[in-house]
DNA sequence: TGCTGATTTGAACTCGTTACAATTTTATTT
DNA sequence: AAATAAAATTGTAACGAGTTCAAATCAGCA
């Protein structure tokens, strides 16, 4: 069993691991914010100086492929990557912009129902947008 | 009671009637298929030839602002727009691109109570991806 | 070491969307 | 009805997220 709960996450979705990948999952994994491509870029060209924008957009495709992570459109102006793939629902407060997680696996479970005859749903994303508790209150 | 839908939804929404408004909000109400404004304008721009597509962007983000629509970000590269603002989901077929309608009222409403004490909830997006019943036969 | 294929890189590019100033239309006042 | 003010529309230019593509680099292996 590997330390590196990253490379384990990238093996076991059939990613060849490389710097580059390791480094954008290890910050998925640490980093629970929801972050955008160029914030994930900004974040990594510190400690890796030759990273590519493109590379990490590649990545993150990759990843969204393999359901090693998440992409969310909840934005409609960026799209924002979560490396936890378990059904979770996302709040976007509008003030402040960051996106929060809603625990709602039984909810999405529940919809899976609703869906008219002969549709086979992939993936389903439960979007709420409004005020957080700390920007509701000021 | 005036004899044109549009017409009164714009009256009932704040938004001051135009020829280009009326066209737009016309044309979300006869056609339920989830257009981009670029859809929109071609649809458009044959009855009315000096039709801007900036007109019709200000004016689909003008219906949203007024609760007159409501915008998807359901496809993450092109937005789209509703002219039905009641509560229900959404479906995006990854092979035809089609968005279908889910009813999902209920569903929503339920969604409101799992929010963490303190935010505030001011549109819920339920949306659906994979294949619909016509190309997951073939 | 040399070869082959996968990965990374950066520049150029696409395209949905917005900013802005000018023009046109609509409403209001005299 | 003419003049004035306000609002809406238009077109161009610009922005920016994301992609394409060819060249360069790297990894695995004989």
């Amino acid at each position: 069993m590997s330390e590196n709960a990253a490379y384990d996450a990238l093996v076991a979705h059939d990613i060849k691991p490389s710097v580059q990948r390791l480094a954008v999952m290890e910050y998925l994994s640490a980093h629970h914010t929801h972050p955008t491509a160029d914030e994930i870029y900004n974040a990594l060209v510190g400690q890796i100086p030759t990273l590519s924008k493109t590379t990490v957009y590649n990545t993150l495709r990759l990843f969204v492929r393999q359901g090693a992570a998440t992409m969310l459109t909840i934005d409609g102006h960026n799209a924002c990557f979560d490396g936890v793939t378990a059904p979770h629902a996302h709040f976007l407060c509008r003030s402040c912009g960051k996106v929060f997680d809603v625990p709602a696996a039984s909810l999405l479970q529940e919809g899976l129902r609703l869906l008219p005859e002969g549709f086979s749903t992939e993936c389903v994303d439960l979007y709420y947008r409004g005020l957080c508790n700390q920007c509701a209150n000021n």
